[in-house]
DNA sequence: TCATAATCGTACCGTATGGTACGGTACGAT
DNA sequence: ATCGTACCGTACCATACGGTACGATTATGA
């Protein structure tokens, strides 16, 4: 056997790397320690873990990279949206991609990794530039995307795209946003159909005169 | 003298005050220790600290609570707005309301609050339910009072105005956000253009058809 | 089978933390 | 002058933290 796709230590990281990213969210850098995780890990050595992980920070820091590079699994979702050829599939297409940001803007899981990312990002600014690069942008890219190729059918007026993406975003963002301070049990759900309040208001500035 | 403004005690409770209030802001809640509270408020001795504030948890609710509740202090200035009498003048209005709140948002000061209240807010989940509750929502209703203001003399079209003053705000926000992960000397400082953007985009959807 | 790497247990170190104790000193009001 | 309150200095305590040391034990791969 030479192509072990996961050998003991690769499996004993991971566990490592898994326990350690269910606490951080939880309870953010400082007040997870390491005998926490390890106790997380059902790991019974302290040698183990150094043997992985050098520092503590290292720790954090692996972790939080996988979770920005594995989180736009969304994008794929939505980059295969159908150009819009009218006026009302393009507020379908608007529609569903709001729904689908306001979706992951709720979930406890995404909630939790901004909250630490804002939290730590003082003593890691590269991880939360890191972020907060590929994240939004990936979600304004994508509106502004749809937006042109509704522009080149002429099917809305000429307008700032960019301007456009961040409103909407932004009044997603501001549904979500109170739930980053709100213990998890009570989230307020904010309701799919403010999506749709914030794309039909939207399409009035689009349209032409 | 028995007209005290300030004893000497309550002089001492506010140098501690200022002092956990810059710290905090700074470093966030569990990295603040209480000695190095001490130094910077030049006490040299723990007793006068505890004296005042029985706990360090006491101390931080103390200082969060003064920094939401003297926070809306520019609420003032935009609550004064003489009522719109036309399109222009609507438009001049929201784009101070939105400059304003731009400028705000990007101050340091602000983002170090917002970013602390985030990170500390599983465990004072009070402190930011409070701070959320207050301060955003004072935004949106002066948004919504001039939009109702401008409707009711019929300058703009029956929309929801709720939704409309999501988009502004949370447009501002976008900009704004992404400094709350970035060191405090390379802040990109939103250009006050972007917020007549936003207001010039949201006009569109505002005029009646 | 054998050598090597990974894991285990446990003990340990230096440092920092929140908070307490206590005797002494300056101050402010009556 | 005096009395109570606030402040000072310093020492102390129990606990927790990140990280290291080291011998014993187990699994892995050739």
């Amino acid at each position: 056997m030479e192509q072990h796709t996961s050998t003991r230590a690769q499996q004993t990281r991971e566990r490592i790397r898994a326990a350690a990213r269910r606490l951080f969210l939880r309870q953010g850098y400082l007040a997870t320690s390491m005998d926490a995780i390890l106790a997380e890990a059902s790991i019974s050595s302290k040698e183990t873990l150094y043997r992985h992980y050098t520092n503590k920070e290292e720790l954090f820091a692996d972790v939080l990279r996988h979770l920005t590079l594995q989180r736009p699994d969304f994008s794929e979702r939505l980059t295969t949206l159908p150009a819009p050829h009218d006026l009302p599939s393009l507020r379908h297409a608007l529609t569903q991609i709001a729904r689908e940001i306001l979706a992951l803007m709720s979930q406890p899981d995404y909630l939790a990794l901004v909250r630490m990312i804002i939290a730590e990002a003082p003593r890691f600014p590269d991880l939360g530039a890191l972020f907060f690069e590929t994240v939004p942008l990936t979600g304004i890219s994508i509106i502004t995307a749809l937006l042109r190729q509704a522009r080149e059918q002429d099917i809305i007026a000429d307008v700032d795209f960019d301007v456009v993406a961040r409103l909407l975003l932004g009044g997603l963002l501001s549904y979500a946003i109170p739930n980053l301070v709100s213990a998890e049990k009570q989230l307020r759900a904010a309701p799919p159909d403010r999506a749709d309040a914030l794309v039909d208001m939207l399409m009035r500035a689009l349209t032409p005169r």
